[in-house]
DNA sequence: GCGACAG
DNA sequence: ATCTTGTCGC
């Protein structure tokens, strides 16, 4: 038996959901709020405790307007082209604690960059009909050109098959390892780089993602691990 | 058959 | 993602 045999009943699930999917620009901009969101868990692999966090910024100067977080048992394992079925509950158990609602999410993760264009991001923002961006720290799927290493250069992702755009390889730093970017919903393929570079400062890692995974990371060694 | 493979 | 020691650079 294959890793992907459990999950393979979803896949119905997530053509319904990448149908779904909106790639125009349905939010409020200029961005009052951008929200961050990540998942970090206790032990190793498997049957270990997710715990995510939620971040809530004014990109006015970085400060927190609200947070939330929440920890599951967790036993559903890593499979690349199924990482929602393993985040998304934790996920919505912390964004459910939300006094204040960004309007974009910056999700951890890759958005319409996948096997079925329904990448974790996309797979929230659609679940939720919320604004989302995938920002993932490795490719997932696509072919990119090389890209120059000042902070700022993109060239576009796009599918080795068809051709067909589906993210954008950003440089966030000067000398760092690029950021794989693609819409999760309501996000066109275009703005959703811009609104990723507007939210990097003097790291790789945009501000929202990495206040979310900084808390997550402080959560977890609060929980009892085994 | 042999790699590739978000987190 | 998690597990870890040392090491390079501002």
């Amino acid at each position: 038996m294959t890793q992907k045999e459990p999950f393979s009943n979803y896949t119905i699930l997530q053509n319904t959901l990448a149908s779904r999917v909106v790639l125009e620009d349905l939010f409020l901009r200029p961005v009052r709020y951008v929200g961050g969101l990540d998942v970090s868990y206790s032990k190793r692999g498997r049957s270990s405790t997710a715990c995510a966090g939620a971040v809530v910024m004014n990109p006015e100067d970085w400060s927190v307007v609200d947070s939330a977080s929440a920890c599951l048992e967790n036993s559903v394992p890593y499979v690349p082209g199924y990482l929602s079925f393993r985040e998304i509950p934790v996920l919505l158990e912390a964004y459910e604690k939300l006094q204040v609602l960004p309007d974009v999410w910056l999700v951890d993760g890759a958005g319409i960059a996948h096997p079925l264009r329904i990448g974790l991001a996309a797979h929230f923002g659609v679940l939720l009909d919320v604004p989302a961006i995938g920002v993932a720290k490795s490719r997932l799927v696509g072919r990119h050109d090389n890209l120059p290493a000042e902070k700022g250069s993109r060239v576009p992702l796009e599918d080795e098959k068809t051709g067909e755009v589906i993210g954008t390889v950003l440089r966030s730093r000067t000398d760092v390892k690029p950021l794989f970017v693609s819409p999760g919903h309501r996000v066109s393929i275009e703005t959703a780089p811009e609104v990723v570079l507007s939210c990097c400062t003097r790291y790789r890692i945009p501000e929202p993602t990495r206040a979310a995974h900084n808390m997550v990371t402080v959560l977890k060694k609060t929980i009892p691990s085994s």
